[in-house]
DNA sequence: AACCCTA
């Protein structure tokens, strides 16, 4: 994107050779849009710029003497040359010539009639050098230096262009400039060098001089005779934002407080697998000065680590004092003065009502429900509410990777297809209102030895409880609160759509049947398959996923985080803790909502991309574990199946999983209460919705007539009945388990043994506790998984891990508009969290929203329109919102960038997929 | 988390 702009060279980049800094500008001549670092080879010296340029340097160098070029003009090209002069040799083209590129020597006379000047160069040699392929490095011995300003910051100034070819741009046509026969680049680079020692030389004979014959130019602001010096001071990664500030307040107070200009230097891209421990800030100013504003810097640092270590303690010591809000320490890092900088607005365009995609778009609505008003622009305060912007960003998302199944790929043992998941849900952990249930799933596919993307799936889920509780909420909450055109399906049926989506990607053949240890997930954290899968797998009707297709798709994970913090060494004080933060280490930016699920999935996925573009080889950091001890959890009790609790109990195991311990997988049967009936419904439908977002994931399934799948999976669900045993009753005639999908009849049971790759348990996993009912008969095969053969080293069931949110259960801390990833425990420490909650308003009745024909008029019938929608429907007009938990807030409306670019940008899959 | 700094 850079090719064909306009920069300026601002300096050698110290870090990697043969580039320099080039500051490019907005056409505008706006603001500084991008700073980069630049092959020389890749910069061309602006060929009709050429003299300007020249001059350019010696004005900017020194505007001393520019006034005193303009006034002697002694000169013939007012090139400052003159006998005496030392120079620097550049451009020189010619085998011989251009080793004395860079030399720098003292000019000797000019010989007119050859239009060169006698050099002697530092090797000793004397040369006879055209002006051209000179640049001053320091005025002549009679000229005064004492008039050299103190200033050596200015930057030097040359157009550069940015060509692809440096060669192609040399020899351009029409270069009839006289440096149209030297190599612009290597002049440019010259130049700059020149420039450069000049300064140093500058630098070093204010030190030496002590600003005794300094002139003091009309003395500007600051002291011009103090000579200005320059340290660098080291600052942890982690704590530079606070050093900063919001915007910018910290450092400008560090800089105005100390009379130093603190600067953070650019950050340079690091070598691959290797990611920098901390940022660079220049303190620049007058010794004094710089003293200071290193003492307050280091004061600083020290505050903010002290700070972040406090604040990990706190959270790693979970609730402890409960949510502490009194004093404690207030809100932190208030250093002192630094007074009311106003936070940047975030809001500062306002993509206005019709701006469309400009906003995001609100989860909560697109998946079917959202408490919060929309503005008149049409949003809440997570984004828009509306259903036509909620399909075109899903239908936009997947369509932005590859076609599902277009990239063969050929896996290798031990590297499953890897599948990038960033579950999205409610954020109230009580389950208040649905809340606590998934409301998207986006996947991304990627080969495991390539990084290539392989294609997308993206559903929004539907919550059991907005089914189960439609009438009373249509009651409670206003009829615009409710999204009857989403397109979001109960969660099993997303399951199933993705297990099919993978067997697409896989290629399987009908026959062949989806084995666990052919993908793996990974997930931002442990959170989201260790902890909120099993639970939404256990919901109730609705919500419920059987227990073989929880343990052929949820058994391991792969956190990236922790992958992340191994692969880049990281000691643990310094692991980034959430996606943010990674994407800070790694230097790329987030595009898109956060916490949307599918933009978090891409942004995920450029950091997966490049960590295995590095080399890093993504392996399961989580395994579920299948156990016999435990105790019963939430899940049981959800009381549908009466004796599930039981199940857990029954195990020998002993039982310290305090209770606390959620039943993981496969809770007590009573919770597969899905009715038969039901799942009919959601098969019948399965192949439309798919399409429906995919739009491409080659039809599947929906062919595949329902009766068969049933009664094959019948036949299966012999065995595994017994598992369900325990809280038996909430089944009807299916079976212990719903159906399988359709189309994969082999998706649910039998459990399929862990390849070895599979199995593998690193030593720090994290490991799910799953709740079986051990006492039950099993099945043969079933009793190798049960008793953990095909995972050495685990047993299912007990688990210590305090994987449950960690704030007091006692009142719902969040609302929509956070996640529960807000309450995440991974280990690695939290998530990144949503849009801040901003204060809590007073709440306010909200006026009675006239009914909005964009909010609601956009009915499009959801494809698997069930008795719920009904139910909604003829319940659907309560007014009444319930005043308390309606929250007033401004909307945030967060640009939702195209990422059309995503993957484009990655660089090409270097090999096959299939290699 | 904060993202400043210059032209």
């Amino acid at each position: 994107a850079l090719n064909g702009r306009t920069g300026i060279v601002k300096s050698k980049d110290a870090a990697r050779e043969g580039r320099w800094e080039v500051e490019f500008w907005s056409q505008d001549g706006g603001k500084c849009e991008v700073n980069a670092s630049i092959k020389r080879e890749n910069l061309v010296l602006l060929e009709d710029r050429g003299a300007e340029a020249e001059d350019t340097v010696e004005v900017e160098v020194d505007d001393d003497e520019v006034e005193e070029e303009d006034d002697d003009d002694e000169d013939m090209e007012g090139d400052g040359l003159e006998e005496g002069a030392v120079v620097c040799v550049s451009g020189l083209q010619s085998a011989a010539g251009s080793a004395l590129n860079g030399q720098k020597g003292t000019l000797g006379s000019f010989d007119a009639a050859a239009g060169r000047w006698q050099v002697s160069l530092e090797s000793g040699e004397s040369k006879a050098i055209k002006p051209e392929n000179l640049t001053l490095e320091s005025a002549g011995g009679d000229r005064d230096d004492g008039d050299d300003d103190d200033d050596d910051d200015e930057n030097f100034m040359m157009d550069i262009d940015v060509g692809s070819e440096s060669t192609q741009a040399a020899g351009a046509p029409g270069g009839n400039s006289k440096y149209a026969k030297c190599d612009p680049n290597e002049l440019a680079a010259a130049m700059l060098q020149a420039n450069e020692s000049l300064n140093a030389e500058l630098a070093a004979r204010q030190a030496a001089g002590g600003g005794a014959g300094r002139i003091g130019t009309g003395g500007g602001g600051a002291p011009r005779g103090s000579p200005s010096i320059t340290e660098r001071v080291e600052v942890p990664f982690e704590v530079v934002g606070s050093i900063i500030g919001a915007g910018g307040e910290s450092i400008k107070w560090l800089s105005a407080e100390s009379g130093a200009r603190l600067t953070f230097e650019q950050e340079e891209d690091q070598e691959p697998g290797v990611i920098s421990l901390s940022r660079i800030c220049l303190v620049r100013g007058p010794a004094e000065a710089v003293a200071k504003a290193k003492q307050l810097l280091q004061d600083a640092i020290g505050d903010a680590m002290a700070e972040r270590q406090d604040r990990g303690r706190r959270d790693k010591g979970g609730k402890g004092k409960g949510k502490g809000k009194g004093k404690g320490k207030g809100k932190g890092k208030d250093k002192g003065q630094r007074k009311g900088t106003p936070a940047n607005s975030k809001s500062d365009e306002v993509g206005g009502g019709a701006a469309g995609d400009e906003a995001g778009i609100c989860k909560w609505y697109a998946a079917g429900f959202c408490r919060n008003r929309a503005d008149n622009s049409g949003c809440c305060r997570n984004g828009l509410h509306r259903t036509d912007a909620a399909l075109k960003a899903e239908a936009d998302w997947v369509a932005q990777g590859p076609a599902s199944g277009s990239v063969q790929v050929t896996l290798e043992p031990g590297r499953p297809l890897l599948l990038l998941m960033d579950l999205e849900g409610g954020g109230n952990q009580e389950g208040r209102d649905g809340e606590d249930e998934i409301i998207e799933v986006p996947v991304l596919s990627m080969c495991p030895i390539t990084g290539r993307e392989l294609g997308r799936f993206h559903r929004f889920a539907r919550p059991g409880f907005w089914d189960r509780e439609a009438a009373g909420m249509r009651q409670r909450f206003h009829a615009n609160s409710f999204n009857d055109g989403s397109s979001a399906v109960p969660f099993p049926e997303v399951i199933w759509a993705m297990m099919e989506w993978i067997r697409v990607i896989l290629k399987l053949s009908p026959e062949e049947e989806l084995r666990s240890d052919s993908f793996l997930f990974v997930t931002c954290g442990n959170w989201d398959v260790k902890t909120i899968i099993p639970i939404q797998c256990n919901k109730p009707e609705q919500g419920a996923v059987d227990f073989h297709t929880q343990q052929l798709m949820f058994s391991r994970w792969s956190n990236i985080k922790e992958v992340f913090k191994t692969f880049y060494k990281l000691p643990d004080a310094r692991a980034p803790t959430g996606m943010r933060g990674m994407l800070k280490m790694l230097k790329i930016s987030l595009t898109g909502q956060h916490h949307l699920g599918m933009d978090d999935v891409s942004n995920l996925g450029k950091i997966l991309e490049r960590m295995m573009r590095e080399g890093c080889k993504m392996e399961p950091t989580g395994h579920a574990k299948l156990g016999n001890g435990g105790k019963g959890g939430k899940a049981g009790k959800g009381g549908k199946g009466g004796k599930g609790d039981k199940g857990g109990k029954g195990g020998k195991g002993d039982d310290k999983g305090k209770g606390k311990g959620k039943a993981q997988f496969g809770a007590p049967g009573g919770n597969f209460g899905a009715p038969g009936g039901n799942f009919g419904a959601s098969g019948g439908n399965f192949g439309s919705t798919f399409d429906q977002s995919g739009g491409r994931a080659a039809g599947f399934g929906g062919g595949k007539s329902q009766g068969k799948d049933k009664s094959q999976f019948q036949g299966q669900g012999k065995g595994e009945r017994d598992v369900g045993r325990g809280g038996a009753s909430g089944w009807s005639g299916v079976g212990a388990f719903p159906p399988p999908p359709p189309g994969n009849p082999k998706a649910a049971p039998p459990i399929l043994p862990f390849s070895s790759a599979g199995a593998r348990v690193g030593e720090d996993a994290d490991e799910v506790s799953v709740q079986v009912a051990v006492e039950s008969e099993v099945q043969p095969g079933m009793e190798d998984f049960l008793s953990g053969v095909p995972m050495p080293g685990s047993t299912w069931g007990d688990s210590d891990e305090e994987d449950g949110p960690r704030s007091a259960p006692k009142k719902p801390t969040a609302r929509p508009g956070e996640d529960w990833t807000l309450f995440a425990d991974d280990g690695l420490g939290e998530e990144d969290t949503e849009a801040p909650l901003g204060p809590q308003l007073p709440s306010r009745l909200p006026a009675p929203r006239q009914a909005d024909g964009e909010a609601v008029g956009q009915r499009r019938p959801r494809p698997d329109a069930g008795p719920d929608t009904e139910a909604s429907g003829s319940a659907g007009a309560a007014e009444e919102e319930p005043a308390a938990s309606e929250e007033q807030e401004p909307p945030a409306k967060v640009p939702r960038f195209s990422l059309q670019s995503l993957l484009s940008k990655l660089p090409a899959p270097r090999a096959a997929a299939n290699s």
